[in-house]
DNA sequence: GTATGTGAACTATTTCACAGCT
DNA sequence: AGCTGTGAAATAGTTCACATAC
């Protein structure tokens, strides 16, 4: 629990965690590592080796308790609880994002939706409410908003940031193609859809020339 | 030209040619790796050290020639030619991938989609059209589409693969969270949103906690 | 003086080997 | 015998230091 826990590893924890739910559901209550990391393509020695970060949560010999670890990690990932998000720019990708049901089912609920476009704002949907950019400040604080995920175009990205940040916001989840400056004390990841992509013509490429 | 490049110098070519327009654009012919690097907030020796991967694009005691990089990290990228795709799963986010402009200026051209619901098929789009599943390996074919994007819910996902694989694609870029079985032959990148979103809820806890 | 390019040093992450429990 | 947990070894990736060029 004292070294730093690489960022990769509690990305995969969320793997395990669906994962988890998916054997727990379908299959057995107790699965091994081998089975698991089988499952998730990766070695049993990571998982093992991730999991031991936090602490044990397995049985020698026996493995691991299907509903127990999917608590620890949990517990461990703070999805035992309700964090409430809201996406900024409500095209397509935002729209994808507000009604992606993965999310909710991870505890993290979309609570609203702001755009500039007025053809867009004030709509309500089941459980979501598309608000124009002049409420941000009290829609975050009345609904005790946690998480911003941006998702507008990249020339708005940098100005969407510094107001999610002005209104209190902790964290931001950017999907825009830009490198924002934040505040160190917020915490940022980015998405770029676009390098990630075209990561995979660089792999083409290579396979064509070596053929 | 010889040792192991990271797969993370792949994906940060890509930023550093979204930069390098960036500078063409607005402001200089020529840039230093300092000036690129704090634009993208990386250090210039990780910058410097990627470039050195794949030959030397600068000028000592002067920088790099934006225009000539550009064009060196497209080679590099394959992204000299046209590259041609095509989306499965006609939703919110297979829409935003379809519609996204930044593919496009990259070279990665969708030319079809595919979904299974009736509403969504044989509908024309300016640069695109809606087939059924079943037009899947008819399009592929003629299109000469190398890229299969999955964009469907998690249940599809296996078989949207397995469809794409039989079809003759290339690569996958696997968007719904799911790992998936496909021959070693095909270059598969994952982004799987949910996990990445989820990463943050484990910050925001310890953040908490330790305050 | 300024900036690139790169081997070497360092750091981080993964994989291994095996002790310990069932 | 089968499986976990973890220090140690190996590998991968980043940062540094400095030689070289402008």
């Amino acid at each position: 629990m004292l070294k730093k826990i690489p960022e990769e590893t509690i990305v995969r924890l969320s793997y395990y965690l669906r994962a988890l739910l998916y054997f727990k559901e379908k299959e057995t209550p107790i699965i091994s590592s081998k089975r698991l990391a089988d499952f998730l393509k990766i070695s049993h020695h990571q998982l093992r080796k991730d999991l031991s970060y936090f602490g044990q949560f397995g049985r020698k010999g026996v493995g691991y308790s299907c509903s127990k670890l999917i608590e620890s990690i949990r517990d461990i990932l703070g999805l035992n609880r309700e964090w409430s998000a809201c996406v900024v720019g409500f095209g397509n990708l935002g729209r994808a994002l507000s009604f992606y049901r993965g999310f909710k089912d991870e505890g993290i609920i979309i609570r609203a939706a702001f755009d500039i476009n007025e053809n867009k704002i004030n709509k309500d949907y089941p459980h979501l409410k598309v608000y124009s950019l002049d409420k941000m400040e009290k829609v975050i604080k009345k609904e005790n908003i946690q998480i911003g995920i941006i998702a507008v175009p990249k020339t708005a990205a940098e100005e969407a940031a510094k107001k999610l940040c002005t209104c209190g916001i902790k964290a931001i989840f950017n999907l825009a193609p830009v490198k924002l400056d934040v505040p160190k004390e917020i915490i940022l990841k980015d998405v770029d859809l676009s390098c990630q992509l075209t990561s995979l013509t660089y792999h083409l490429k290579n396979l064509e020339t070596k053929q």
